[in-house]
DNA sequence: TAACTATATGATACATAGTGTCAATAACAG
DNA sequence: CTGTTATTGACACTATGTATCATATAGTTA
C-alpha cells in the first residue's frame, strides 16, 4: 500500500531498490529529471547535465523507463518525450503547444478495455494511448 | 457518403484528387503499399520499390498519411509502421508478434472521449491509441 | 504536338533518437 | 584497501526521417 498523496519522485531510490549501482552520473540525471515539470526531451536533458555522456543519460533513461518511474510518450508526430510518472496505470493528456502533460484514469478507460478484450483475435498485451489538448493557459493567450 | 463494404484503396487516386502529379516513382511507391497486408516500416516499402530513390518514398508515404489514406502507427517501442487506411476514423490492434493490423471502432471509445472531455483543462485536439495484441495465429504456434 | 513551367525526382548531406563496442574508471563487497 | 564487476564516455553505427539543389518530367497551353 502507498499513501495516497504522498507522490515521490525518488528516482535514485527507484534504482537502488532494482539493484543498480549510485552513481555520479545517475544522480545527476536523476535530479535533472525531477526539477522537469513538463514533458522533455533525451536531447533536452542531455543538454542539462553537461559533462555526463549522452549514452549515460540515455541509458539512464531506459532503465527509469523501465522501472515504471518514467513514461515514454508520443507526440502527434510521433517524436518521443518523457514525463515523471505519478500514478500506477495511467494515461497522459499533453497540450500540444506548452508540453504540459496531465495524467488520467477514467474507468470508462478501464471499460473500454474489457469490452475491447471480446472482440480482438487473440491476447491484448499492451496498449498507448495519449490524448493531445491545447490547455486552458495556451487557449488563453 | 460512402457505400459500406466496397473499401478501396485507391492510392493514387487519392493523390489526384489532392492535385498533385501522376508520376512513375508514385505509382509504383503506391502499387506496393497495396499490396502489403500488414504494417510495414518505410525502409521495407523502399526496398520493395528499387530504382525510386529513398527520398520520394518517405514524400509519398507522408503524402498519403495526411490525406488519411495510410496510417502511421507506433509499434510498443515506439518505432514507426504504416497501414493502409480501411474506414474513416478509426484504431488498430497490432500483433506484437507478426505486426498483422486490425481495425476496431468501438462505441465505448467514443464514449470515453466524451467523458474525457468534460475532465481536462482544455480542448482536445487529437488522440493517439494503439492495442498491442497477440494474435491467435502467432499464439497457437 | 512542341514548348513551357511548375512540380517532382534522386543524390547527398544533415537531423534526431537512439544502440553497440570497448578501454578506462569507480562502486561496493569483502 | 583491494578486487571484481558494473558503469562510464567516446565513438561509430543504425533507424527514421528532412533539407537542398541540380536535373527531369507531368500536364498545360500555344
Amino acid at each position: 500500500m502507498t499513501t495516497p498523496g504522498a507522490q515521490r519522485h525518488d528516482l535514485i531510490a527507484t534504482l537502488e531498490d532494482r539493484g543498480f549501482r549510485l552513481t555520479a552520473p545517475r544522480r545527476r540525471v536523476a535530479d535533472s529529471i525531477e526539477e522537469q515539470r513538463d514533458a522533455f526531451t533525451a536531447e533536452y536533458l542531455c543538454e542539462s547535465v553537461p559533462g555526463v555522456g549522452r549514452a549515460t543519460v540515455y541509458r539512464t533513461i531506459k532503465l527509469l523507463v523501465e522501472s515504471g518511474a518514467l513514461c515514454k510518450l508520443a507526440m502527434p508526430d510521433g517524436a518521443p518525450k518523457y514525463s515523471l510518472a505519478r500514478v500506477g496505470h495511467h494515461h497522459h493528456t499533453v497540450c500540444v503547444r506548452c508540453g504540459k502533460v496531465g495524467d488520467f484514469r477514467d474507468s470508462t478507460v478501464e471499460r473500454m478495455f474489457r469490452s475491447l478484450a471480446k472482440e480482438v483475435d487473440g491476447e491484448i498485451v499492451g496498449h498507448r494511448m495519449e490524448v493531445y489538448i491545447d490547455c486552458s493557459d495556451c487557449a488563453a493567450t
